[in-house]
DNA sequence: CATACATACAACCATATGGTTGTATGTATG
DNA sequence: CATACATACAACCATATGGTTGTATGTATG
């Protein structure tokens, strides 16, 4: 059960990215308590296009929704997660690899390097 | 000169992304030698076709044209790269963040639960 | 110079996307 | 039980997207 990875499916995790309030709702699942009307307070829009925000992540396992009396708890799909992670991971090797000594040029360029503590390394 | 990273850019990079021809031109274009209609070849879809998706990785900063001869040879964007790179970065670094301790059970997760070693469950 | 090739771009088309309002249904609660 | 709230979903709309063909123009080359 190797995830499987085919264009299709890095297609749609970017285009799930590719806005900036599915992008606001999928960081705020990750605390996992707010339903969505509560979600839907938060955006100028209707109630129903948050809805479809919503389903768009969940269509692309990025979310889940897990009934809590007459409201759907929206919280990240972990697996789903790692799977977008693989994906963005995967990505970035061929990026990184096939860029190849044009890093340097990408790292000098403009300064101050960032200080990420780069934390830990995974897979 | 701080790169202001507005949600309409990084819409518009991860949209770019979001398409299997324009993430594969984008490849190619990392070594730089191919002109339109050369890549256009690669595809099952019409020079025109090829050409628009070339043009959208121009207007998101990916990518470059350079003149030569009668033909325009597509080359990645230095500056447009690292832009990219830095959206990508900072959206992980939200993504890593926010995740925090969640983090464990990404990289833990999909192992079988139930075969815990037993000498850990005492009373 | 005539011709072929590479590109640019307009016009068009079908479908996807991101939004809306309206209606139905499930769940709490006074 | 009546009402209010949360959600689901259909129908609709405007615009974006990804493709097509056709025409014009710039550049090499025999």
């Amino acid at each position: 059960m190797e995830a499987v990875i085919t264009d299709e499916r890095v297609d749609e995790v970017f285009a799930a990215l590719a806005d900036a309030t599915r992008r606001d709702i999928l960081s705020r699942a990750m605390d996992g308590d707010l339903g969505i009307s509560e979600l839907a307070e938060l955006y100028p829009m209707s109630f129903a296009a948050v809805q479809k925000h919503v389903a768009v992540l969940e269509r692309t396992g990025l979310v889940q929704k897990r009934p809590d009396g007459r409201r759907r708890v929206v919280s990240t799909d972990i697996e789903g997660l790692r799977d977008a992670r693989v994906v963005l991971d995967h990505f970035e090797q061929l990026w990184r690899h096939r860029v190849g000594r044009m890093h340097e040029l990408l790292d000098e360029g403009d300064l101050p390097h960032d200080n990420r503590p780069d934390q830990e390394r995974y897979r």
